[in-house]
DNA sequence: AAAGTTCCTTAACTTAAATCAAGTGGCTAT
DNA sequence: ATAGCCACTTGATTTAAGTTAAGGAACTTT
């Protein structure tokens, strides 16, 4: 167990007593395919580590509709910006996607422990801004641009993620792409549809090959060429 | 100036020493209504704490369009997130909404002075947290909830910034109000005409009556109450 | 006071995406 | 195998909100 929370980087600048004091209040967690975690309103007394599978947290609304904000990646936490609230409630509802291995981590303890790690505070505030960011550039694709665009972007950013290459094969299921996209699944393929007859992609199952990578920056509407790249560095050393 | 920035929540737990010293950093600064203060893209070393007047951050799509992410009121500071990143850019423009009066302050600055004051970075970490909980909150908004549903939310809040009044007076032009939820402008007129002749709301310029709470209510879809409340606290001591 | 602005409203019309309603093809489990 | 389930596709239709266009009210500015 140390040795993987060792291993992620917001644990990473912690002394061994301290790891060893977060790995004594933390729990190791099985669930399965779909299964909850927690639901948007919950008493948020814990964050979380992904070991193995990935987590969807998403926005449910009064009438079962939903929408997910994010999909989390084993090594990354998530729910740990909350310890820094007074009586805080998660704000979205977690489940899995497939099999899935967390750690528990506990809050308060943790904050409490933060005290004496300024070296940790900062990974922390560089994470959330990066998050922040993230969230508004996600707001700019809701409010500014179309439905086909997100999706153009979703390929050019997860083509980055893959090392630049023009084939790529989609992570999780389809349905999940939409809902992050905000786009009904219905919609989802009428868009694949319509780009592959253009020939700007070509999509057998999971597996998207770009035919034109041209046409599909140009249907992406990138301004700034700066704004794709999601950069996942942290500032180490402020000066 | 020390004055000035003493009463800021962000700076209130720096000793005499640190104000001075981010004082002698710091430059007064007063724009005109529209006139901007940065750009999209712009390298972000400054970070800025509003005096007097209102500040509209805004993303800009490539053919012009914008989108107002945030309206920033006297007392509070923004882009203070981004001095955590590597080579930080501002992800939104800034401007004057009216006359304005900023204090700008030296990121890198503030930032290496933060590492001697684990109370700051609390208070940082909360600031952040909180800011991150209305960004999900505004992508639930555009995601899953219609502009008349928009609409009705920000009334709800703003009627509760100003003590449940039934009476509240927009602070902002009504296209900035529009831009905010994500809403034309002409849109934003028809839904309070229609909230009008139902009945649930009067409007005479820029003053706006509640006539029928509850059916507000019902109209924002609150799943639940606990949503709502834009709580501006800060946890203060973990533990 | 006349002429411009700027902001807001109203009306006619268009459109992107949602909804509704069937399918299809690939799994799993009996 | 076959029945059932699930993820996805496809087509027909609806609808919320955007677009275009024009006018009005409250201001500045000259």
């Amino acid at each position: 167990m140390i040795e993987e929370l060792r291993g992620t980087l917001l644990l990473s600048r912690l002394s061994n007593e301290q790891l060893q004091r977060v790995a004594r209040r933390a729990a190791r967690l099985r669930l399965d395919e779909g299964q909850a975690l927690f639901s948007q309103g919950d008493t948020a007394d814990r964050f979380y580590l992904v070991i193995r599978g990935r987590m969807r947290l998403f926005r449910l609304s009064p009438d079962g509709a939903e929408k997910i904000i994010e999909v989390v990646e084993p090594g990354q936490t998530f729910a740990e910006a909350l310890m820094f609230l007074d009586a805080p409630r998660y704000p979205v509802c977690a489940a899995a996607l497939g099999k899935v291995e967390l750690i528990s981590i506990d809050a308060r303890d943790f904050a409490r422990m933060l005290r004496d790690s300024v070296d940790t505070c900062f990974i922390m505030l560089g994470a959330l801004s990066q998050r922040l960011r993230s969230l508004v550039r996600e707001i700019d694709n809701l409010a500014l641009h179309s439905a086909t665009c997100r999706f153009s972007r979703y390929l050019l950013t997860h083509r980055l993620a893959e090392g630049q290459a023009l084939e790529l094969d989609l992570a999780v299921r389809k349905g999940v792409i939409a809902s992050c996209l905000s786009i009904k699944p219905e919609t989802f393929s009428r868009i694949e549809k319509d780009l592959s007859k253009r020939g700007v992609i070509a999509v057998e199952g999971q597996h998207v090959i770009i035919k034109n990578l041209a046409a599909l920056e140009d249907l992406a509407d990138l301004g700034d060429a700066w704004e794709l790249t999601p950069l996942p560095c942290v500032a180490k050393e402020p000066g």
